[in-house]
DNA sequence: ATATGTCTAAACAATA
DNA sequence: CTATTGTTTAGACATA
């Protein structure tokens, strides 16, 4: 009962930064309901409606321009202006800081590129000014009224993004009056008129609609199109050795099947629980020119900050193939894209849950399905999830995709680096990717073993009691805020089945805590990390079929490969480890090291001296005696990620939403 | 074919 | 009595 109100409670509060969590939660499986609530139903068009009107208008420019990010691509015809050669630039503004430094920056883009993104900013002025002759567009036909609308939206939000890095201090400041300028430029009766001819021509949710088909099948099409930085495709780029374009064969293939783990395209099916591999085709970036890449139109290169010139296909693949291999720097790119995508969701939910404060605040309902604001609560967007009426639900590839954009950096800043405290596979993946998890509807693919000792070493005494395991498991992950029976049911099985566990009476009670070395012991799944099956398993995670607890084995698995610090392997081993070794074993030497380095709290001498058996006789563990003060202190040095950690330096150890 | 590990479901007892 | 907590068993899956 408690439990249950916790939950609900966690699911009600706005717990992530991006705000739209409480908003868009709101919505249900509302797919059925049919727009038509705009109420421009008697040729009326109240100011209201104007405004939603217009939001819903730039939240659509915006995702197809999000599109465009995503894939690289020039789709046909109407977009000179999105793609322009400063189009990386700009999305770099997006970027907070903590997100890209300065520095990285420059590193990824030459100086060319960042003068480009000056005169981008230029550029826009000037379109801005060009629009206010916005009136000649009554004129114009309908479709493209619209598609005025969408650049002129497009550019509200580009102005958005210019002020942001205007606020990084990347660009110079300049007059940004963009939106005032533009909607001074149109007078309301203009407005009307304009919006009622383009509503007149794709509804919204039709729009919605063909951006999802767009969505997926750019997804499915081009392998470097999306990246859903799956929660544990993570790759951090300094396990690479030395930051030469050297880059050993094992590296090279595992990059390979990171990067290709994003061509995923799979719908999941419906109840099934448990991350599975993603069962879609192996899909190589060399596998889809047919004709067209994405990467490549009007005779250049589209790779962010390229524009190589290539005459045809294959000289582009070619070039290609050459310049953008698989070394650090392309894939230092492809992250920087990735994140590019990831502002863009967040810019948009943001647009969109200032349209919602808007309607709020001028007292409108609610008021029909925004279909923009969903891509970023997908653990209550309805009209993107199977869901509720069948069980677990499981995420459409589209949603998935949206998604995996949207959660997993999303909040990259706002990672908390307590989660690294141990330098489990699981601490680190659960760090980098608390928001995709906190907020998406995906299962994690770890197993409850491992996320209940996640969650109790996590614990400042390294103790819970059953219920904080509950409400950590509800904090978490917004999968564990349904089917509470079930896995509640999981988590207490767990508890008693697995010797690692360990009931401590308490003054106030029993509580539970890890008996580290059994845990080691316990699980050896002899995984020969095959590359494959290592791909499969981070393309696939948490969609598609069934069977959960091997995969999710594996998954932890593959994530101890895929993050295992170099430091504590160095590449040589890492490689050889990557693939002759089990999965605990570099995860194990990797706490090992630790360990012998004074790192390691779950596997420090006190640990080792610990009393395991507790279960029949449950030993009075000394409050004062704990080990966890003494390892948590330790946990600064870790050999992780380096960059991701400077990023999470200076946060507060928990936020609690 | 077997062993192992996991998940799910369920029955049941003890406790708050 | 009810709800929670904890234990145990059983079946299904998947892989080594």
């Amino acid at each position: 009962m408690m439990v249950e109100s916790a939950s609900e409670t966690i699911r009600t509060t706005p717990s992530n930064q991006n705000g739209v969590s409480s908003l868009s939660s709101q919505s249900d499986a509302g797919g059925g309901r049919e727009g038509g609530s705009n109420g421009d139903t008697n040729g009326e068009i109240s100011p209201v409606d104007l405004l939603h009107l217009q939001q819903q208008q730039a939240l659509q420019a915006a995702r197809q321009f999000l599109l465009q990010q995503a894939s690289g691509l020039n789709s046909p015809g109407n977009n000179e202006v999105k793609q322009s050669p400063v189009q990386v630039p700009v999305s770099m503004a997006m970027m907070s800081p903590q997100m890209i430094t300065p520095q990285q920056m420059q590193q990824i883009l030459s100086p060319p590129q960042l003068q480009a993104l000056l005169q981008q900013q230029q550029a826009l002025m000037l379109q801005q000014v060009t629009h206010t002759h916005t009136r000649a567009l009554q004129q114009l036909g309908s479709k493209q009224l619209a598609f005025q609308q969408q650049l002129i939206q497009m550019q509200q939000l580009q102005q958005q993004h210019i002020l942001n890095l205007q606020r990084q201090g990347l660009v110079p400041l300049q007059p940004t009056a963009a939106m005032q300028s533009l909607q001074q430029a149109m007078c309301p009766s203009d407005l009307q008129q304009l919006w009622k001819e383009v509503s007149g021509v794709p509804s919204s949710e039709e729009a919605l609609k063909q951006a999802e088909g767009l969505d997926l099948s750019t997804n499915s099409s081009n392998s470097t199109s999306a990246f859903p930085k799956a929660p544990s495709a993570h790759i951090p780029l300094h396990s690479l050795p030395n930051g030469q374009s050297h880059t050993p064969k094992r590296d090279r293939a595992r990059l390979f099947e990171w990067i290709s783990s994003f061509t995923k395209a799979d719908s999941g099916d419906d109840h099934v629980p448990l991350y599975s591999k993603g069962k879609s085709p192996f899909q190589s970036v060399h596998e889809e020119h047919a004709g067209s890449h994405p990467l490549y139109g009007h005779g250049e290169c589209k790779w962010p900050g390229c524009e190589a010139l290539c005459e045809d296909m294959g000289q582009f693949i070619k070039h290609l193939n050459n310049e953008h291999a698989l070394d650090d720097r392309s894939t230092a790119q492809c992250r920087v894209q990735m994140q590019v995508v990831q502002q863009l969701e967040i810019q948009l939910a943001k647009e969109s849950e200032r349209l919602q404060a808007m309607m709020t605040h001028l007292h409108m309902r609610p008021s029909e399905p925004k279909p923009f604001n969903q891509p970023l609560n997908l653990a209550s967007s309805g009209s993107l999830l199977k869901r509720d009426s069948e069980g677990p639900s499981v995420i459409s590839s589209s949603s998935l995709h949206t998604h995996s954009h949207s959660h997993t950096h999303a909040v990259g800043p706002i990672r908390r680096r307590n989660s690294d405290k141990y330098c489990t596979p699981i601490a680190s993946e659960l760090a980098q990717n608390c928001e995709f998890y906190k907020n998406a509807d995906v299962r994690p693919p770890f197993t409850y073993a491992s996320l209940i000792r996640h969650a109790i070493l996590e614990s400042p005494d390294r103790q819970l009691t059953l219920n904080e395991i509950y409400n950590w498991f509800t904090r978490k992950f917004a999968y564990f805020r349904r089917n509470t029976a079930t896995w509640k049911n999981a988590v207490r099985h767990n508890l008693s089945l697995h010797k690692c566990f360990v009931r401590v009476e308490n003054v106030k009670g029993a509580v539970w805590t890890v008996d580290e070395v059994e845990y080691q012991k316990r699980r050896p799944p002899k995984m020969t990390g095959s590359p494959t099956l290592v791909k499969n398993m981070i393309s696939g995670l948490g969609f598609g079929s069934l069977n959960a607890s091997y995969q999710a084995a594996l998954a932890e698995s593959s994530l101890a490969l895929l993050n295992s610090p170099p430091l504590v392997t160095p590449p040589s081993a890492a490689s050889l480890n990557m693939l002759h070794v089990g999965h605990d074993d570099v995860s194990s030497t990797v706490e090992q090291v630790n360990s012998n380095g004074s790192c390691s709290p779950t596997l420090s001498p006190q640990q080792y001296s610990h009393p395991v058996h507790v279960k029949e006789e449950p030993t009075e563990v000394e409050e004062d005696s704990r080990p966890v003060s003494l390892l948590a202190g330790v946990t600064h040095s870790l050999p992780l990620p380096s960059d991701e950690r400077d990023l999470e330096e200076d946060l507060p150890t928990e936020e609690l939403e």
